[in-house]
RNA sequence: GGCGGUGUAGCUCAGUUGGUUAGAGCAGCGGAAUCAUAAUCCGCGUGUCCGGGGUUCAAGUCCCUGCACCGCCA
C-alpha cells in the first residue's frame, strides 16, 4: 500500500474564495485524494487557512473585530464551505496555530545557524495615527509624474509609473487617511536564497517528470536577471508569528513578525501536527509523513496549486527546507493550474466578480460544480466558465448520460421484475464485449488519474458511462422481454451491476451522487474493481434495490438566465 | 517598459520527441429505438491550425517577425 501526502495551496483567510480558486487547487487535490483512497492507498490530505499579513488585519478592522477573532470566524466559514463541496481534508488547519508558530520559529533558527539569514537596514513609511509601518501599497498620494491623486506607494494606477512611497506628494495612509507619516528606519531579516541557488537548481533539474508550466516558471525565477534574489522574511506588524530563533528571542527583532510568505507553506507541515493533536495521535504519527528520518522515506508528496503559487513552492519553501539542514520530506510532484476565467473576464476576489463558493452551493449541489469544474480544469491553458457551457455540460453529462442511465435501468427493472436483481438468462457476446471495452477504458481512466490528467480522466469516466448506454441500446431489454424474458433479466442484472460500478468509479468526481447510487443499489463498502468482470457480478440475483430519486435535475433555461443575471455584476 | 502565456471546427478544448487524408465533447443536420429526467443510440466535420517570412525531404508542432487577447513584474 502506497502512502501519499497531498496538500492544496492554502486559501487566504480574507473572505470566501471563488470557483477559480477552488478549481486551481483544493478541488483537484480532493479528486486525487479520493481516488487514491479508493485504490486502497494510505492518504494524508492537508489544507489550512493562510491567516497572517496586512490584508487580514485590515479586513478584521473593517469588520470591527480583533484580528484573532475575525480569523477564527472566517476559518469556520471556510471550513463549512469546504465541507459543502465535500473536500475530504484529513485536517483543515490554520497557519496561526501554535504548531505553526513553533515550527516557523524553529526553522528560522535553523536557517540562522546555517548562516542563511542576514539582517538588512531599511527605511519604511510609518503612520503615527495608525501606530504602524505601512506596506507600500497602503500609502496613497498624488503622483509626482502625472498628478493623479490616488497613486499608490508602489505604483501609479493612472500612468503606471513605478513609485516609491517617498515620491508621493501629500502621502496619506489608506488605512486611516492620516497624513501624519514619516520615513523611519527599520531592520528586517532576509533569507539568503541566492546561496541556495545551485542546490535548488539541481533539485529542480532532478524533477524530470514535472509539467513544463511548473519547471519553466521555476527556471525563470532562478535564472532571470540577477538570478534568485534574497527575500525579506519579516514585517513590522502585530498579527503574525513573532520573530524568534527557536525558543530564543531574536535581538533587534522585537515586535516584528515573520512575513506571511515564510510561515504559510510551513503550515503544510504544522497542519499535520494539528491533525495529530485533533485526533489523539502522537508526534510520531505525523512525523512519519514529514520526516524522512522518521518514516516518510516511502511517502509520495504531491502539491496542488494555481500557477501564481509556483515560485513559492518550487523555490522559497524548498529553500527553507533545504536550508534548515533537516531531513524534511520534499515535494515529489507539483500539479499546477492556469486560471479559470468568468464570462469573458477574470474571476476577481477584490472586485467581487464571478461566482463564489458559498453562492455556488446556494444554487446547486456540490456535484454539479465538481463535475463541471474538474472536467474543464484549466490544465494546459486558461479556460472559460460560461453559464451556457455549464448548463449544457451538466445537463448532458450528469442528467442525460449518467442520471438517465440509472433511471431507465432501475425503472425498467421495477416494472418488469420488481425491485430485486432478476435471475435467469446467460451473458453472451454483447456482455463479453462490454466487459472487454470497460476493462480498456478503466485502465485508461486509472492512468489519467494517476497522472493527475484531470480533464482526460473526466472524459474517460464519461466514456465509461456512455458505454452503458450503448450497451443498453444494443441489447434492448425492452424488446427482448417480449420474446425471451430470461434474456432481458440477464441484461438488466448486468446493468444494475453497472450502476454499482459507476458509483465506485465516479466517487472521486461526484461523491454525493455516488453515495446515492450505492444506497439505491443497497451496496456499501465497495472497493475499487480488480476486474470489471468480477465487479459486474457483485449484485447477485435476488439482491434487493430501490429506484432512486432523479439523480441530477436538469438546469432549465429560466434558471440559467436568472443566475446569469444575478452574477453579472459584482458581489457587494 | 520588461517578462511570460494564449491565439486550432459555431462553442469548450486535445494535439506527445516535427512525419501519412488535423481530432474529442457539445451545438447543428439526418436516421433508429421507445425502457428512461423528450432522455438514449447510430451516421454526417475542407477548418487560410491569427498574419507574414524562414529552417527542413516534411511544421499546427522548430526559428524570426507582425497583430490580438490575457496575465505577471518593477
Amino acid at each position: 500500500m502506497a502512502r501519499i501526502l497531498i496538500t492544496s495551496a492554502i486559501p487566504y483567510i480574507n473572505g470566501i474564495k471563488h470557483l477559480g480558486n477552488l478549481v486551481g487547487s483544493q478541488l483537484p487535490a480532493d479528486l486525487y485524494a479520493r481516488y487514491q483512497r479508493g485504490r486502497g492507498n494510505e492518504v494524508m490530505f492537508l489544507c489550512a487557512t493562510d491567516e497572517h499579513g496586512t490584508p487580514a488585519e485590515l479586513a478584521a478592522a473593517k469588520a470591527g473585530k480583533p484580528v484573532a477573532e475575525y480569523c477564527a470566524e472566517m476559518w469556520a466559514v471556510q471550513a463549512e464551505i469546504a465541507k459543502g463541496f465535500r473536500l475530504s481534508f484529513d485536517h483543515f488547519g490554520r497557519s496561526s496555530s501554535k504548531q505553526n508558530h513553533k515550527l516557523t520559529q524553529h526553522l528560522a533558527g535553523k536557517l540562522y545557524e546555517a548562516g542563511l539569514i542576514r539582517e538588512v537596514d531599511d527605511q519604511q513609511m510609518y503612520s503615527k495615527a495608525d501606530g504602524r509601518f505601512l506596506p507600500d501599497r497602503y500609502v496613497e498620494g498624488t503622483c509626482p509624474n502625472c498628478g493623479f491623486e490616488s497613486a499608490r506607494g508602489d505604483q501609479c494606477d493612472n500612468c503606471t509609473k513605478q513609485l516609491d512611497p517617498v515620491d508621493l506628494i501629500n502621502p496619506r495612509s489608506t488605512i486611516s487617511g492620516s497624513t501624519d507619516l514619516e520615513m523611519r528606519p527599520t531592520k528586517h531579516l532576509f533569507l539568503c536564497q541566492s546561496k541556495l541557488k545551485d542546490q535548488l537548481e539541481a533539485w529542480i533539474d532532478s524533477k524530470t517528470d514535472w509539467p513544463v508550466l511548473t519547471t519553466s516558471i521555476a527556471k525563470k525565477w532562478l535564472n532571470d536577471g540577477d538570478g534568485l534574489q534574497d527575500r525579506g522574511i519579516t514585517r513590522d506588524l502585530d498579527w503574525g508569528i513573532p520573530v524568534k530563533r527557536g525558543d530564543e528571542d531574536w535581538p533587534g527583532m522585537e515586535g516584528k513578525v515573520f512575513y506571511v510568505w515564510f510561515d504559510a507553506p510551513i503550515e503544510y507541515i504544522a497542519c499535520a501536527a494539528e491533525w495529530a493533536e485533533a485526533n489523539g495521535k502522537t508526534e510520531a504519527d505525523w512525523q512519519r509523513w514529514w520526516r524522512t528520518d522518521k518514516g516518510a522515506g516511502d511517502v509520495r508528496y504531491v502539491q496542488f496549486m494555481g500557477k501564481d503559487n509556483v515560485p513559492f513552492h518550487t523555490l522559497s519553501f524548498p529553500a527553507t527546507m533545504i536550508g534548515s539542514g533537516e531531513p524534511w520530506k520534499m515535494v515529489d510532484y507539483i500539479k499546477s493550474f492556469n486560471y479559470l476565467n468568468y464570462d469573458g473576464g477574470q474571476f476577481s476576489t477584490s472586485r467581487g466578480r464571478g461566482v463564489f463558493m458559498d453562492q455556488a452551493l446556494e444554487i446547486l449541489p456540490a456535484d454539479y460544480w465538481r463535475w463541471w469544474l474538474l472536467s474543464h480544469a484549466p490544465e494546459s491553458s486558461d479556460s472559460e466558465f460560461t453559464w451556457e457551457n455549464f448548463q449544457a455540460s451538466v445537463n448532458k453529462d450528469l442528467a442525460d448520460v449518467l442520471g438517465n442511465f440509472v433511471s431507465r435501468v432501475t425503472k425498467f427493472c421495477r416494472s418488469k421484475f420488481g425491485e430485486v436483481v432478476p435471475e435467469g438468462g446467460d451473458y453472451g457476446d454483447q456482455e463479453f464485449a462490454l466487459v472487454a471495452e470497460l476493462e480498456e477504458k478503466l485502465e485508461a481512466y486509472e492512468a489519467h488519474m494517476e497522472a493527475m490528467e484531470v480533464r482526460k480522466a473526466a472524459a474517460e469516466l464519461r466514456a465509461i458511462w456512455v458505454a452503458g448506454n450503448e450497451y443498453l441500446q444494443a441489447a434492448a431489454p425492452w424488446a427482448a422481454f417480449k420474446e425471451d424474458p430470461d434474456r432481458a433479466a440477464a441484461i438488466v442484472r448486468l446493468s444494475l451491476n453497472l450502476i454499482r460500478l459507476y458509483a465506485v468509479l465516479s466517487e472521486p468526481f461526484i461523491p454525493d451522487a455516488s453515495a446515492t447510487m450505492l444506497a439505491a443499489m443497497n451496496a456499501d463498502g465497495a472497493g475499487w474493481p480488480d476486474s470489471v468482470g468480477d465487479a459486474l457480478a457483485v449484485l447477485e440475483a435476488g439482491h434487493g434495490f430501490s429506484v432512486p430519486d432523479v439523480l441530477f435535475a436538469k438546469i432549465s433555461d429560466e434558471d440559467r438566465e436568472s443566475w446569469q443575471e444575478r452574477f453579472a455584476g459584482t458581489r457587494t
